[in-house]
DNA sequence: AAACCTTGTGAAATCGGTTTCACGTTCACG
DNA sequence: CGTGAACGTGAAACCGATTTCACAAGGTTT
């Protein structure tokens, strides 16, 4: 019961009748050693159910098998399963590869705070971030040489590694089912415009109008910050403004059930006045009532690619950003 | 703009002019170094931005400031924000505490599976776990000495340190208010009954029951999973069984929208004929029509507190359970 | 048959800290 | 004053792997 001390290569070394240095070639799958005394090491590592000390690995070898994920806390954190989700999926894909997870949820505003030291000072192999406004810091790093990928699209003109959903495509597609529904007269509420999916979402949006040979009005484009209450005050206005409005695409589902409330207070009903449909699939477009038809993004896809795009980097492998595509769950709000 | 090599113990004993044992003893706040070297060791650590090594540290010192935050994923880890947002107040604190929080996102329910392997290996320091159903695991992990905490209540007859919300008060609380704004006939949707959590709920109930010099029909209580579907189907059984029932406290936000769709497809009305309160205050209970009452549990305290007890243990301060209060939050529903 | 590669191997240095140990110093006490 | 305790300090061992380097053995080229 006592835990027999750890094992170490000097003792594998001993009992295997080698040198420590073949032990270490062994381990390391260096293909000159012979058969027979390789065979030999690996059953005394079975028997004595080695495993290897991280840090001692690290120090000795430079890598520390350690992948950061860094989350910026002055987001929505708290309330959001995003995150959580997509950072399920990256942990169990680097696990499968013998990497380790380290949190960081920090505020990465400021380009010179401690996790900028910290990664920069060779304590992870990579990090992963997660879209961020400001990507100062991120540039620096990669700069470090550090691997880099981005959950969620960097500003343009960059040209980091990123995994994200297909927002455009997303966009669209929602646009086009309420056209092809039948609505003539099609609004938008977008969520935080400065980041990339606000903005790809919108250009979704823009672009089924186009198809159609038409361009919508300006004022069919409302401005939301992601919140329930931006969707419902958004809304109120549209309609004030502008009572024929027959459909509403929502940048996310919050908002669309805002919306859903405004258009409910007006005395309208929903999807027979006006169609709604949302974004992300939440938990709350598959239990409102009615049931809202939804944008659905594969988070822990977004995860798991995130993970990978990060493996090829470390393994020196080309990598390409990598979209995800979504689909259009239709409920009963469009 | 190159990385200036790292600074190491050896360059900072040479600027310095003392020896590599006295900057060690420096950094370790050993009090016995002399006042003015101390300080001359600081002023170049500072100059030369020092910081340990952690592998280096690691290996020496055995000690890795490492706390692994294990994750069943046999669980709905997938849309639960719950595990998430724990996990970022989990993150915050030990961040504060320099310590860093490894993520394991697995399947936990083997005890010998690699997860067992590497808690036991010294990796890290420590491990908060969610509650799981099988505590073999971290029994056993317990008498290898390693620091343990548990977020969530662990099977009553072992003496973990854990934090939990006060489910029984919650409980309490939301069946008390149920009888206050007049219900006479309140009936209960379970959670998963096997967890204490869920149990907890249930005992809340029945004491509140008691107090009023009652107790409820055992056809009063229904058992659900969590799930939206189950909160559905228990409740339009209830109701077909008892038509007079006029108020129901589901263990969760969830089963609550479904129990009110239920209670609408019956035609009757929340909360005029029947008042509904959920658990969680999650943000669907936020945006649902009607506004759902709940019993608001606070999950960022939970992970912090679940941090600052693992710290504690580190310390080797005495620990005690911790239980946080919940409150009730009152909408509409009820 | 001399000179030159391969190939497989172990001794030893190395990574960057921590900790033990032994050696002065200084100070208090008898 | 002599003596033991307390204090500061540096040399060196140590943590557990990886990696360099030297070398022996066997195989090829001229």
């Amino acid at each position: 019961m006592t835990p027999r001390p750890r094992a170490t290569y000097s003792m594998i070394a001993k009992e295997a009748g080698v040198s420590e240095a073949t032990v270490s070639r062994v381990l390391n799958g260096d293909s000159r050693v012979d058969g027979d005394r390789a065979k030999s090491v690996l059953d005394v590592v079975e028997r004595l159910g080695y495993r290897k000390h991280r840090a001692a690995t690290a120090l000795a070898s430079g890598r520390t098998n350690l992948i950061a994920v860094v989350i910026d806390n002055d987001l929505s954190i708290f309330s959001d399963p995003f995150w959580g989700t997509v950072t399920s999926g990256i942990s169990r894909v680097l696990m499968e590869n013998e990497l380790q997870t380290l949190l960081l949820v920090t505020s990465v505003s400021s380009i010179d705070g401690p996790v900028a030291h910290y990664l920069q000072a060779g304590e992870v192999d990579g990090a992963i971030f997660f879209q961020l406004h400001k990507d100062a810091l991120v540039r620096k790093l990669a700069k470090t040489g550090l691997p880099i990928v981005i959950a969620g699209s960097p500003h343009a003109a960059t040209d980091f590694v990123f995994v994200d959903t297909d927002n455009f495509g997303g966009g669209h597609a929602a646009t086009k089912h309420l056209v092809n529904r039948g609505c003539k007269k099609v609004a938008i509420i977008t969520g935080d415009i400065e980041t990339v999916a606000g903005h790809q979402r919108l250009d979704g949006y823009h672009q089924a109008y186009r198809e159609l040979g038409r361009v919508p009005a300006k004022a069919l484009t409302a401005y939301g910050d992601y919140s329930y209450e931006s969707g419902k005050r958004e809304m109120a206005r549209l309609l004030a403004d502008q009572s024929d409005i027959d459909g509403v695409f929502a940048c996310n589902d919050l908002m669309a059930l805002g919306a859903i409330a405004a258009i409910e207070e007006r005395g309208l009903t929903v999807p027979n006045d006006v169609a709604v449909i949302g974004f992300d699939d939440s938990v709350v477009a598959q239990t409102s009532r009615p049931g809202l038809t939804s944008v659905r993004q594969d988070i822990v896809a977004l995860g798991e690619a995130a993970a990978e795009l990060m493996i090829a980097q470390l393994r020196n492998e080309p990598v390409e950003p990598r979209i995800l595509p979504t689909q259009l769950v239709i409920r009963a709000s469009a």
